[in-house]
RNA sequence: GGGAGCAUAGCUCAGUUGGGAGAGCAUCUGCCUUACAAGCAGAGGGUCACAGGUUCGAGCCCUGUUGUUCCCACCA
């Protein structure tokens, strides 16, 4: 026997710790392979080493649980693999600012203290957030927890660099990358976000050496002039044919530069002729490749201009012979040199206006690049760096997806991904950073000669020079791209590696699809030779209660762990599923988060309600059909209802509605009614209806206990374990199935007949202030058909209707005097209440009651006198509209009969 | 410039083989009915943005319009 004392109020604080704590120790989040079955599989998205759980986390966290529990449940192996990333720049930033409040810098302390120090801020916060997916009740198997730069991975990113290398899609070259001079390394064009700012327009005048004139052309960039290596026109702009072959003086430099005719110029825009600036323009990059023309640094990798040692060490480099195609050359930019880009805009406008080169300017709102982690305006640069070849990456990876290998809820981001996927330019994977993946490249010291290698290099092997290993590290996304094998073990073919790949589902925000989501596919697709998930679950954003995307700067975040301690985990859960639709944004509340903690409140005292009832009771299964009543056939079959839909939408990843629908049940079927009409039989003296009702009470509560445990895992296992019959906790129990002999459909639609009649009642008392301690004397006539159903219904008068007693008519039967009355479609209802009753009060309501009868029959008779629904509508709605009508048309019947009895009181 | 989403009750949102409009919160009324006032029983409230089209039938499919949000793009 087990306790049956539970608290009034639900309390999660003590109980969630307590259950994770055993549902960890006892293993029973650890995946097991068991062969010939197929496993479900979720990778985690490694949350960032620097990060704190946020509602984002959460929101991304419940659905993979959920489905984790869910297939845990239905007895498939299931594993959800966790980790962390280690966020090479996020944390490198923070490990830089930490030292600077030290008043140290990286080149102080020098790359291996770096690193020791990053690592030791790893041990120190890496674990943090983890933690905190603990405590939202996350059923991932911690035994195969992994981390992005552990060995393991390291080995699997330095094997698939190499394999790239040696395939030829990866490659080092001097391309135009996006370099942020806050953070002092490149970044991808991915990692670059636009935002609109005010900036100007200025129209300057270069003028052109062999016929005199002045040509205008504007720029929003004057600083960039002094790398200006050409001026373009397009070869078809008639204003310009003259000038074929000509040739521009640069000003303040008094250099000749080169007028190309390109069809990237224009005709147009503005003057139609463009100033080309190969060093600092993405376009200009491509003009200049075009024409050959010369590319001309004239900033630092920092922000300044360039001077005369900047610009020397880059001649030398180049008259060595060994610099690498399209090394820009450095200009010495001398007066200008070791200003800021800001500063040296000021000055040489300045300049350009004393000489007369300055036109005009125009104030102009335009998108600039900036850097996604510190949001500095990013500057275009060609710098020499790593490069992943895209083209013949994507192709596969893209292929796939259209054969259906990968599907994306919703539907609608498999655009977005073929989109991206088709127009992506290369992939610049080398970071100006320590904490990382270091490339694996190593070079030679006397002779430049280059070696990739798996394994360290430190002896050139043409000319046995030493070599040291390039500086650079990799994206951060280079390692999470190969997540889903490299956490199985990959490039070992491991069992775990065999048995899950590849996985089942990957849940991720949809503003991570660029970065993450289809870099994962053509990487598994590339490296593996199969997709690396069959699905990609899309979740929204989660928002505030405004609707504004939740920020540290705006301080409108709500955090997780703070809602759990206020409402628990069950309701900060639930709140992320109820009302949510795939890929659409939630806006959270504390309201939301109270109303799911007053469900869980809810469900805990029906759960105390059961308990206190079964005393002195052990469950034998529920009895044979024939000791059930109405209400029992009833409520079973809902439940049958509840498993099928429940499950449906499992499997097809609509949690949202899932949870609505367990939601439903509990609250509006469960607890609602058939708790109510249980209590007749609990408090009565037949020992097997007191039986029978137990037995189903409980039957019910813990099938629906299991629907719910995917999204409300600690109260369900609580109770799990309070009510009789059960063993061991909810989440290692099975899933409902459903059972075809406890199915009464026919029974079913009885009950909500009588169900209508008790509504009907409670309608009428209501309206006329009857109190809920009054007791009155009910008459019912059942419609034609109900009175088998009614006879054996009177018992649910007494409770749910607050009838003192209830008695049965037929047709021939007068009608009781003054009453209240009502008409269903399963009878119709008098109360006599003498005195009470308001005859122009009651004329009035059943006025209203047959003004809706009169409308739906005017619908009905509608729909059957039109040819093409008879013809056309499927027979089954026809009959249930004919069926509808007659129904209406009885009680439009009654409704007149009754109107004109009152009428002659 | 291209693409996508959204527009349904006062608010926040559900609603997919097209077949009589839903929930939560808020409002109003009445209730501490021995599971729960974090609750119970009722009520009111919507030409499902607008205009066309397809269909026997449209919140749902098609076209266009308006408003709004977001993403992408080398808008000198």
């Amino acid at each position: 026997m087990k306790n049956v004392e539970m608290e009034k109020v639900y309390s999660p604080r003590e109980i969630e710790g307590r259950l994770y704590a055993e549902w960890e120790e006892k293993g029973y989040f650890t995946a097991h392979r068991v062969e010939g079955k197929k496993p479900f599989t979720i990778v985690m998205p490694p949350p960032n080493i620097t990060g704190q759980l946020h509602m984002g986390h959460a929101m991304d966290t419940l659905p993979q649980d959920a489905l984790t529990r869910y297939h845990r449940m239905k007895g498939d192996p299931t594993l959800w693999l966790p980790g962390t990333d280690h966020a090479s720049i996020a944390t490198e930033a923070k490990i830089v600012e930490a030292m600077r409040k030290e008043g140290v810098t990286k080149q102080d302390i020098g790359r291996e203290e770096f690193l020791r120090r990053a690592w030791a801020w790893r041990e120190q916060y890496g674990g943090r957030i983890v933690q905190q997916q603990r405590r939202l009740g996350a059923s991932c198997d911690w035994s195969r927890e992994r981390f992005t730069m552990d060995e393991g991975l390291n080995k699997a990113v330095v094997e698939v660099f190499v394999r790239l290398y040696e395939k030829g899609l990866i490659y080092r070259g001097n391309r135009m990358v996006n370099w942020c001079p806050h953070c002092n390394t490149s970044i991808s064009d991915a990692e670059v976000e636009y935002a609109e700012k005010d900036g100007h327009f200025w129209h300057l005048l270069y003028p052109v050496k062999e016929t005199g004139e002045f040509l205008e052309l504007a720029t929003t960039r004057p600083e960039t002039m002094l790398g200006d290596t050409a001026v373009a026109i397009n070869p078809d702009d008639p204003r310009y044919k003259h000038l074929h072959g000509c040739h521009a003086i640069l000003p303040l430099l008094n250099k000749e530069i080169p007028i190309v005719c390109d069809e990237h110029a224009d005709m147009e825009k503005g003057t139609g002729v463009v100033k080309i600036t190969p060093a600092h323009d993405p376009n200009d990059f491509e003009v200049g490749q075009r024409h050959s023309l010369p590319i001309v640094r004239v900033f630092t990798y920092d922000g300044h201009m360039t001077g005369a040692s900047e610009a020397a060490e880059a001649a030398e480099l180049i008259a060595s012979g060994r610099a690498a195609e399209n090394e820009p050359e450095v200009l010495d930019c001398g007066k200008y040199a070791g200003l800021t880009t800001q500063e040296a805009r000021k000055a040489i406008l300045a300049d350009l206006e004393a000489g007369g080169y300055l036109k005009s300017v125009e104030p102009l709102k335009h998108d600039v690049g900036t850097c996604y982690r510190c949001h500095t305006d990013i500057e275009p640069m060609v710098s020499k760096q790593w490069f992943v070849k895209m083209e013949p990456l994507a192709k596969p990876a893209v292929q796939a997806v259209r054969e259906g290998k990968t599907r994306f809820i919703p539907e609608r981001f498999t655009k977005v991904f073929y989109n991206w996927m088709e127009n992506t330019r290369d992939w610049c994977i080398s970071r100006q950073l320590w904490w990382g993946h270091r490339i694996p490249a190593y070079y030679c010291d006397a002779c430049g000669e280059m070696v990739i290698s798996r394994t360290a290099v430190d002896k050139c092997p043409k000319c046995g020079a030493p070599m040291h290993q390039d500086e650079d590290v990799l994206d951060t996304w280079f390692s999470s791209a190969l997540w889903p094998f490299s956490t199985l073990g990959w490039p070992d073919e491991t069992e775990d590696l065999k048995y899950f790949y590849p996985t089942s589902v990957l849940v991720s925000g949809y503003d991570i699809i660029f970065f993450w989501v289809a870099r994962m596919i053509f990487s598994g697709v590339e490296q593996m030779g199969e997709v690396p998930f069959h699905t990609v679950l899309h979740h929204g954003l989660v928002r505030d209660a405004l609707g504004r995307k939740m920020s540290k700067s705006l301080g409108n975040g709500i955090d997780p762990i703070e809602m759990i301690e206020k409402y628990g985990a069950d309701a900060l859960r639930i709140s992320l599923a109820l009302g949510v639709s795939p890929g659409n944004d939630l806006r959270m509340s504390d309201e939301k988060i109270e109303s799911a903690r007053n469900f869980a409140n809810k469900i805990w005292n029906a759960a105390r309600f059961v308990m206190m009832n079964m005393a002195d009771f052990e469950p034998q299964g529920l009895p044979a059909a024939d000791k059930l009543t109405l209400a029992d056939k009833w409520i079973l079959t809902r439940f049958q209802d509840t498993v099928r839909s429940v499950t449906a939408h499992f499997e097809d990843y609509d949690l949202g509605m899932a949870a609505q629908e367990v939601y439903d049940f509990i609250w509006n079927q469960y607890c609602d009614w058939f708790i109510e009409i249980a209590k007749l039989r609990l408090n009565g003296e037949d020992a097997e209806a007191k039986r029978t009702v137990r037995e189903v009470l409980v039957y019910v509560l813990e099938g629906t206990m299991k629907l719910l445990h995917p999204f409300m895992p600690f109260i369900t296992d609580e109770i799990f374990r309070y009510l009789p019959g059960t063993e061991g906790s909810i989440m290692m129990s099975a899933w409902p199935q459903t059972r075809e002999d406890i199915d009464f459909p026919a029974e079913a639609a009885q009950m909500e007949g009588v169900m209508d009649a008790i509504r009907a009642i409670r309608n009428l008392r209501a309206e006329m202030n009857v109190a809920v301690g009054r007791r009155a004397r009910l008459i019912i006539r059942p419609a034609e058909g109900w009175q088998g159903t009614f006879a054996h219904a009177q018992i649910y008068f007494t409770r749910l209707a607050f009838a003192s007693a209830v008695e049965l008519i037929d047709a021939g039967t007068e009608n009781p005097g003054k009453s209240a009355s009502a008409v269903c479609a399963s009878c119709e209802l008098y109360i006599p209440l003498g005195d009470l009753v308001d005859v122009d009060k009651e004329l009035k309501r059943l006025g209203k009651d047959r003004e809706n009868v009169e409308r739906e029959i005017a619908r009905g008779e509608g729909k059957l006198a039109n040819p093409g629904f008879l013809a056309k509508a499927p027979q089954q709605l026809v009959d249930a509209e004919k069926a509808k009508l007659e129904t209406n048309r009885a009680m439009l019947v009654s409704l007149d009969a009754r109107i004109e009895e009152l009428k002659t009181l």
